[in-house]
DNA sequence: AATTAAATTTCGCCT
DNA sequence: AGGCGAAGTTTAATT
């Protein structure tokens, strides 16, 4: 781990040189100019920029401003770094995109050699909850013509999400799943609808809602009668969002 | 411009104060875990990431590998930051899209607080030979049954681009423009099919390819009964590249 | 590996 | 400011 501010291009290389064999992630800010060839072809005259170098061998260029880097390269390159008269000359080559990219730095801020470690877990979700809250909002999310009934009263299998009728007035029971479906969700569906078959005399439909569905579990589901409904995550949070701004419009 | 490498959490948040206020950009390096709500939900737990805060509001989470940043917020965020216990909180909150995140950091490798003056101008572009070439090696891309011809022999004109026949055996000739077209490559265009007509007793077509037109060269250019053609600079690239490869699998 | 579809797509141009 | 379409799109899923 090596942070320098402000260095020589002497000692800036020195540190570029280490992140880059020891495969460390690299930031580098200053001055500098860029050119790409590639798939297109792009020139970027002097100013200052922040240049990251990750372990994976991916390249940001980033300004002051803008979500985007303004220069990239996706991940796998190899670098080469050298001194160049006055001027620090950093090239990343995507061999297999056929991607190449030049950074010159003509003055360092700040050069450093991380060694970042992130076992962290990402996830992107909406809850059983949004999900929910959502199709309640929106029934034709789920299907066309879906009424939802009684979701106020729990009734006594207790823990079924959604249930409703459909256009032809079949009862439909829904399971909801906040992220990809396994095959107990497939036979907690299944008890669900057995149980309500013995009640009733209607045609009852059984539904898992999720925003994807592992293989087996999708065997299991068909083979049982039962029907997968993809739920779109971003769908629902909008739906929700514009459920919550109907609302407040109609508290004004 | 403030840079201390493994500050306490109140030195960071001075830093971070610093950045927010003025305007500038801040980068902080540190274990830290993500909270996102808006379109959609995310958590992100504890991990060392790359936080840049942007002039504009933009903001970026990265992870030591991938080219995409694993949380973001677009520009125009507005920032708090607290110290909380012993966790360093920053919420960005994007009230126009109804975005929300928040990073917690734990402990901090690196707070930077950078005055970046960048007035370099990005250009990203094909050279007119490069789309002259990619014109040549595949005279769909200008119009279906184009057939160039005596490219070699530079004709008396003598700055004709591409000159060549139409499937119904018109002649066309072809001004090239790298980047948006203006007035002035309209004029340079009608003086060549007015040259050739003079010449020629076929019927002489006259198409500005570029990859955009300006309003007015467009109006002109109607109005002199002339044609515009937009060029894709990555499908140039693209076909461009193809050629070489053949070339390439040629020799082999 | 190649193709297709979705993305917290982003980004620019036009209305 | 909102809507449409392209992007050095990226990324994940599927064939």
């Amino acid at each position: 781990m090596r942070i320098i501010t402000t260095p020589t291009l002497k000692e800036a290389i020195s540190v570029v040189h280490d992140a880059l064999n020891q495969k460390k992630v690299l930031i580098l800010v200053g001055k500098c100019t860029v050119q790409y060839k590639g798939r297109a072809r792009s020139t970027l005259s002097l100013g200052d920029r922040i240049l990251i170098i990750k372990r994976d061998g991916a390249v940001l260029v980033h300004r002051p401003t803008g979500y985007a880097p303004v220069n990239y390269q996706r991940s796998g390159c190899i670098f080469y770094a050298k001194l160049e008269e006055d001027r620090l000359k950093i090239e990343a080559i995507d061999q297999k995109h056929k991607e190449y990219m030049k950074i010159f730095f003509s003055e360092i801020t700040l050069v450093a050699c991380l060694d970042l470690r992130d076992p962290g877990e990402f996830a992107l979700y909406a809850t059983e909850e949004d999900i929910r809250r959502a199709i309640l909002a929106n029934p034709e999310m789920l299907e066309e013509g879906f009424k939802p009934i009684s979701i106020e009263k729990e009734v006594e299998p207790g823990f079924i999400d959604i249930c409703g009728l459909d256009k032809n007035d079949n009862l439909v029971i829904v399971e909801l799943k906040r992220k990809k479906a396994d095959k107990t969700a497939v036979t907690q569906l299944a008890k669900y609808v057995n149980d309500i078959k013995k009640r009733s005399r209607r045609v009852v439909r059984g539904i898992l809602a999720a925003p994807s569905i592992t293989k087996d579990a999708h065997i299991l589901l068909i083979s049982l009668g039962l029907e997968f409904k993809k739920i779109n995550i971003k769908a629902c949070m909008e739906s929700l969002r514009k459920t919550e701004e109907r609302k407040i419009t109609e508290y004004l």
